[in-house]
RNA sequence: GGGUGCUUAGCUCAGUUGGGAGAGCGCCGCCCUUACAAGGCGGAGGUCGGGGGUUCAAGCCCCUCAGCACCCA
């Protein structure tokens, strides 16, 4: 037998690995094809709650489509992650004190195999312990042997098409990590810092023109002042000189309409080789470039003497005191600037003239908008596409080099002169451009933005270049899972690299998720230490390690104590393990349309108790048929209008949970499963039974009824939830399943309800749920009254129409267990004394000559009345509106018409009631 | 500056051709009724951000104002 309590997890220990063993998780071979490629996370990551959610619903998706018999795939794999993982192995060796020049570039890229070999795989275990059904006899890596062909394959022919090429521009320079960056790893962020305002003297005449600044030291390298061409403080000044300070410079005064008069004084310094404005007006005038910084944002030998070999931030503070010095510092101001940082280092990024390879975009972006316009795509919700548009309209060319030493090496060489030669390796480059072997080439040494990778994974983990089986079985994917953070970084990528190297879109949808945020709506980081781990969900944690944990390794020390107060102050006992499937309960009741998650913890309680509640109606369900000999499908079966409302209801729900996931609404389907589940299931329809299997009287075939009818909506049910909760539902229908003759090996592989397995039974639903009117009526008198739970009742009934009165007969059982009542006399006569609620038309009339103070009840009823008349006064008015009647259809009209009578009625009996308990008090 | 959203019960959120304001949690009262106290039964609580318009009818459609959030520059 079950234990008494849901205890996940003995459960869940048992079933992972049983199923990835078995192959459960692999294509079966038949049916329609269903794949979803899973975004891969990077190799050094960390299952976070984001991962969790996603893989949750990927998972939900999976299971579902699997259920269903589609031949099911879901690709698995993990990200090189170029910076981050290269990050991870320089920090260790600077702990044995050596950095990786000192292994060289070879023995540092083994270093990294090494890392990942050993420490790798803990976000592919945290998978698992999720649930996630990913194939991963399957997995891939993105440095692996067939995609690193793949990455090389569309090197080579976007550069032989033209679409690769190589040029000297301004990039984002992280000057820690010494490479180039995409804009899209850059974040700007809102910084305390100050404007300070230099006098520039002019060549000829007295005077200065005054400019602003928050980057002091760039003046170094200016090369212009501009101001507004329209700006009659300044006309006059345009095309003469002004002297650059410290310097011993001069440098002309240009007009351009991009300056902004109304911005400091109206004069702006102008630092081509270091600032992407800047860099654009010089282009229009023509400036000079002098770049006057090193790899690591020191000043360079272009600078002055006095200033050479200071960080840029040294030579601030030197430039500002000697400007000081020289009377020219005319003010300094506060001033709250976007700082560019790398997202990786957080170092503050220098605009920087380096060569770099760049993609041309707009070929490649064209055909992936007209994708999406003709709906050969399709963003869920709708309107992300139209951040998509906006983006893709709007992209610049991609700089895809990255000065690191972990990731695809570029496959191009250069000779001497500098000439370029792209082939897959040299002796190829060598035939392929005729080269004789005399002329020495040597490799470039950059390495390619992990993205372009990433951009090749839903094919390229499918064979490409290699016409495979798989490709032509489950390319394109059927569905996208991801957040918006990436649709520009990944998303976008996908679409053009599919389209253009498979002539096909990657994957039908995109279902955007939101991104989870703490209880409050804070992005979930270490720094503010609200950082939850799913895994500590799954399985607890105790405060103490709770709060080490959180302030473990924090970058700003001074935050612990802030954070280890806050912590205990949220979770003061720690986090209770609430196991997997409440887990993912959770999120898939989170996954609303679109709009960011909220996590609180407090939350996934409630669905850990709806797991214990499924566990403990199991628990009921088989009890009740131990040692019983069920005859299924041989034995005489008598089915009551319970059982056919139940049976009925399972079948809608089930409609309900297959047309949420349709349209990505995991929150619907988990609200009718949970509604389904614990208010009928549990709350009625196992209460209704044990009317019928404790009733001495009853028939052996009614008796049947009710315990096939437990059963199998029980078996059902365990199947459609088990794409949610797939652990708890594995373990109970091993143990129900086999009652009904329906044993296998797992659930996981039967098929998933459609909805069809039992007739819509109208009949039965009206008199189930005029049935529980008429108990709620009861037990709503008995709670308003303070009547004693224990305590049975004589009740009487008055009125009601024919088929009102047939169902009374017919539930009379029911009644009286469910709302403890003695007798049922019928009257036509209302005693004074008694307490009413209404069934339908007909009226329960509970007489409490002992309980009831009629000053008490009068009042009561003259609350209830003033309300009936109220609604009755509106219907009333919206019924003698002559438009109203005219224009709306007559179903609506007739619905009104119908409800003021009952109101009506309703009121006639109050009234009466009234007079009663009038009399009673006179 | 450009773009995209959001504002419904104390909290977190559903509410999909415009026609009865809902759920979970929290709160209040009663109850250890042999599946479940991680439970049962009952209850209170909302001028759907403000204003205007369209309509017989608006939480839902249109306009406007206010507040909040995010993305891009």
């Amino acid at each position: 037998m079950l234990d008494k309590t849901y205890n996940p997890q003995t459960i869940e220990a048992r079933w992972y690995e049983q199923w990835e063993q078995r192959g459960y998780f692999q294509p079966r071979g038949g049916g329609e094809s269903y794949s979803i490629a899973l975004p891969p996370p990077n190799v050094t990551g960390s299952l976070h709650m984001g991962h969790a959610f996603q893989q949750t619903l990927m998972d939900i998706l999976i299971r579902y489509r699997r259920m269903q018999g589609n031949d099911t795939l879901w690709q698995c794999g993990t990200d090189h992650a170029g910076i981050a993982t290269q990050m991870v192995v320089e920090r260790q060796l600077e702990g044995k004190g050596q950095s990786r020049y000192d292994l060289g570039r070879e023995q540092f890229i083994r270093a990294v195999w090494d890392w990942k070999a050993h420490s790798g795989n803990t976000i592919t275990r945290q998978s698992r312990r999720l649930g996630a059904s990913m194939d991963w006899s399957r997995e891939r890596f993105t440095m692996d042997e067939g995609l690193s062909q793949a990455v090389q394959e569309v090197f080579i022919r976007l550069y032989d098409e033209g679409l690769i090429y190589r040029g000297k521009r301004l990039v984002n320079w992280d000057p820690v990590l010494h490479t180039a960056v995409s804009d899209l790893e850059v974040l700007a962020e809102e910084e305390q810092g100050h404007l300070w305002h230099i006098r520039y003297p002019r060549t000829a005449g007295n005077g200065a023109l005054v400019v602003a600044t928050t980057r002091p030291e760039t003046m170094l390298g200016d090369t212009a002042v501009a101001v507004h061409p329209e700006d009659a403080r300044y006309r006059d000044l345009v095309g003469g000189t002004v002297e650059l300070p410290l310097t011993g410079r001069s440098i002309p005064v240009i007009a351009d309409e991009h300056v902004d008069p109304a911005f400091g004084t109206g004069c702006v310094k102008i630092t081509p080789a270091h600032d992407f404005n800047d860099y654009a007006m010089g282009q229009r005038h023509n400036l000079p470039l002098l770049n006057i910084f090193t790899i690591d944002a020191a000043l360079n030998d272009n600078a002055p003497a006095a200033y050479q070999g200071l960080d840029r931030y040294q030579a601030r503070r030197r430039i500002v005191k000697d400007l000081e010095a020289l009377g020219l510092l005319e003010k300094v101001e506060e001033h709250t600037l976007m700082a560019p940082r790398g997202d990786r280092s957080g170092a503050m990024i220098e605009p920087y003239l380096t060569d770099q390879w760049y993609v041309q975009v707009q070929p490649l972006a064209d055909p992936a908008i007209a994708a999406v316009a003709r709906g050969d795509i399709r963003f869920v919700p709708e309107n992300w596409s139209k951040t998509y548009f906006e983006w893709m309209r709007n992209i610049n060319d991609w700089c895809i080099s990255r000065q690191l030493w972990w990731g695809h090496r570029i496959p191009a060489w250069y000779d001497a002169e500098g000439n370029i030669y792209v082939a897959r390796d040299e002796a190829q480059v060598r035939r392929k451009y005729q080269l004789a072997q005399a002329v020495a080439l040597t490799r470039d040494p950059d390495v390619l933005d992990t993205w372009f990778s990433s951009a090749l994974w839903p094919f390229s983990t499918l064979g490409w270049p290699q016409q495979t089986s798989e490709l032509e079985r489950f390319y394109p994917t059927s569905v996208l899972v991801t957040g918006f953070d990436i649709i520009f970084f990944w998303v976008a990528r996908m679409i053009m690299m599919g389209l253009k190297f498979m002539g096909d879109v990657p994957f039908r949808e995109v279902y955007v998720t939101g991104l989870v945020r703490d209880s409050q709506g804070r992005k979930m980081s270490k720094s503010k230490g609200n950082i939850l781990d799913p895994l500590d969900l799954i399985d607890g944690i105790e405060i103490e390690t709770l709060v080490s944990k959180q302030t473990a390794n924090l970058m700003q020390p001074q935050l612990q104590a802030g954070i280890e107060q806050a912590t205990r102050k949220q979770l003061p006992q720690g986090i209770p393990a609430f196991g997997t499937d409440a887990l993912r309960f959770t999120f898939a009741q989170l996954a609303t349309q679109g709009r960011d998650i909220r996590f609180d913890a407090g939350r996934i309680q409630g669905y850990r108790n709806f797991c214990n509640k499924l566990w403990n109606a199991a628990r009921y369900v088989l009890i009740c048929v131990a040692g019983q000999d069920l005859n299924v499908g041989t034995g005489a079966v008598e089915y009551g209008a319970a059982e056919r409302w139940i049976s009925s209801r399972l079948s809608q729900a089930a409609q309900q949970v297959s047309k949420g996931i349709a349209g990505y609404r995991f929150d619907l389907a988990a609200q009718a499963l949970y509604e389904f589940t614990w208010d009928e299931y549990c709350d009625w329809y196992v209460e209704l039974s044990k009317t019928v299997l404790n009733d001495p009287g009853a028939s052996v075939a009614r008796k049947q009824g009710a315990l096939v009818t437990l059963l199998e909506n029980l078996e059902i049910l365990l199947r459609l939830l088990h794409p949610f909760i797939p652990f708890i539902t594995e373990e109970l229908w091993q143990k129900v399943a086999p009652l009904l003759g329906r044993g296998g090996e797992t659930i996981m592989l039967q098929d998933y309800p459609d909805g069809q397995e039992f007739p819509g039974d109208a009949a039965a639903v009206a008199e189930i749920d005029w049935l529980r009117s008429f108990i709620l009526g009861v037990r709503r008198i008995r709670a308003e009254r303070d009547i004693p739970p224990g305590r049975t009742l004589a009740i009487q009934v008055k009125d009601g129409n024919d088929q009102e009165r047939q169902w009374l007969q017919q539930n009379r059982g029911y009644i009286g267990s469910l709302a403890k009542v003695s007798s049922i006399l019928s009257v036509t006569i209302e005693p004074d004394d008694a307490v009413t609620a209404l069934a339908g038309s007909m009226t329960i009339l509970v007489p409490l000559a002992d309980l009831i103070n009629p000053a008490v009840e009068a009042n009561k009823l003259n609350n209830q009345l003033a309300r009936v008349n109220a609604d009755r006064e509106r219907l009333n008015g919206k019924l003698q509106n002559r438009n109203f009647i005219d224009k709306a259809p007559p179903a609506i009209v007739q619905k009104e018409r119908d409800k003021l009578a009952e109101l009506d009625a309703a009121a006639t009996r109050m009234t009466e009631q009234l007079e009663r308990l009038r009399r009673l008090l006179s």
